[in-house]
DNA sequence: GATGAATGAGTCTTCATTCAT
DNA sequence: TATGAATGAAGACTCATTCAT
């Protein structure tokens, strides 16, 4: 197995126990079984390898999110497609779900990771905001604030999912897609 | 003026300017102008400070959602009060809100603290929340599933104003603020 | 006793011991009996104490030169006794003129500080050889190559000296600089 | 191409550029174009492979002081043409010339290394100087005395070229030569 | 109450060296 | 013989905290 994917693995999983800010390389290095040198042959500094971490992150939801994705279905059909896939994302990839969303507002990112988009999946879902807004079903509003606030709406169901107050259950995960698309819809 | 508010307000500051982890005690002194023996006569350890800071944040938030509620409106009127309240506060005590907001979800923060609800403001919304269902105008779902989302949508589009995405004028509130109610409303 | 004085002395004695590159922080602490935080309390970086440990070096060596120095005396004796301080000051403190000697020619060295002459000790020197080839006693050659060709004899004498090659008598003395004199002599 | 020279070249370079201690294998390695076991197999650690640097430089240094060396030259002669080929061989090669001088006087030196003498230059030097004293050319002092005078000339005329304090001219080199002859003569 | 010099455990990172291929 | 991935001891430096004044 990669060393490679080792640290980069027990860096996720250290970050996810105690908040990013407090992982220390000699943790990472116990968890991922690995000697100091190979960390830093891998990754120059440790932000190197922070970033690397984030990106592997965000690549796995923007891959997820067009999963069974079918562009030709109703607006309303591809819509829901996406969110249903967010959050379904975010239950069965917690770590990777809560770091991506607390990274990217983080004053560390430099500018070029926090935009990524390597799979082009936030083009997908601006096109089906503005498309929506053509047709007459979406409200006429800036897209940039329709997607804060359907991306909202679903981060903060994760987390207070995240923080047991509720079980997500086939019935939320239903209600909060259709508070998605209530929340924008003319 | 009181070395204990300086101290507080420097640490607020430095916060929001570098983010919590790497706010040092030393910068904490050189901005409040105050010696180190100082601060710790007032907290006993950096932790206490930021918890305390913490309260101070939560605790102004809590009082500027209940300015000028008027418990005899309608629930309308009620639920939007509260969240225009929201929206406003965030949008003037940017420092306040973001470490609020970002604190408590962090892996720090005692428990005690997470769920403060000093000013009774909690229970108000949740109350709101309520009685909107029994009266038939909001959706029968899981009263915080509800809060859940209209919390994420204000919080997501003062998060998307802050990195300035976009202006927060009175047009964006409106849309907002009637986004809140959409997604729950029946 | 002063701590920064403490720490500077302990580091010359380590330069003396081991060569400048191989001392490390953790020797210093040791031996000026500190820990690491007064250290860097004082020096903000290792090169910067090693560069006040070369400053004061530099100072006491200039100091020295122009002990007991008679600008109305003649000529040859204020050569002479310029350079007889060299040496004795070379033998008194061995550390400061080797750590001076050899940091002065080393790549790191800040160029303000390789010249630095807070004493003047080097402009007088430099107008006692100008003097002198105007008063025709000295030859007429550059007055740089001149200062270097008396330089590298006073400090090849004491590294042999150094090194036990011989015992550095009155007679050596002497010896050495009438050596000096007669190699830039008319 | 031998590897083996082409670590030993690598690594006088970098010395000369960035100075002994600061040299790393890595930058060896990659300078030479030689993997790290291969470096290995030729010297069994660092210090080995410095030795042998300064060994060679050293050789180096000793067969070009006797090159055109006509031991039945007069006295004069044969001394005038030991320093010219010395100060010649420190303009040719600065590198091997600064390393051999600083190294010898460095505290890691084993003596066996200080003192090798594999071209035998120092017995011709020194047995000039006896010579030249029995012959009442020089003055007659402790010969080791007086090629740490002579020595001392020309390391320090070299040293202020080096560091682009004059040119170093045949007018200048002249006097040099004759400096070192009038330093030591009778 | 207010101060800041002193502390040392802990941080990230480097680098000579080994060893399986 | 040649390689380079892996190692971990050791390096410079930081920072929350203490305590004598």
């Amino acid at each position: 197995m990669g060393k490679r994917e080792d640290i980069t693995d027990a860096t996720l999983d250290l970050i996810d126990e105690l908040g990013l800010q407090s992982v220390t390389i000699a943790q990472i290095l116990k968890k991922a079984k690995v000697g100091s040198g190979t960390l830093f042959n891998y990754f120059r500094t440790k932000d190197e390898l922070v970033h690397e971490v984030y990106r592997l992150a965000r690549n796995k939801m923007g891959y997820s999110l067009l999963e069974g994705y079918d562009s030709t279905a109703s607006l309303y059909e591809r819509f829901t497609s996406l969110h249903r896939n967010r959050i379904r994302f975010g239950m069965k990839y917690r770590k990777e779900f809560l770091f991506s969303d607390s990274y990217s507002f983080s004053p560390y990112i430099p500018p070029e990771l926090r935009n990524m988009d390597e799979s082009g999946e936030i083009q997908e879902i601006m096109s089906v905001l503005s498309e929506g807004q053509k047709q007459g079903l979406i409200r006429d509003m800036d897209a940039k604030l329709c997607h804060q606030i359907t991306y909202g709406i679903v981060a903060s169901v994760l987390k207070g999912y995240y923080i047991q107050k509720y079980e997500l259950d086939e019935k939320r995960e239903k209600e909060t897609l259709e508070a998605c698309w209530k929340a924008i819809k003319l």
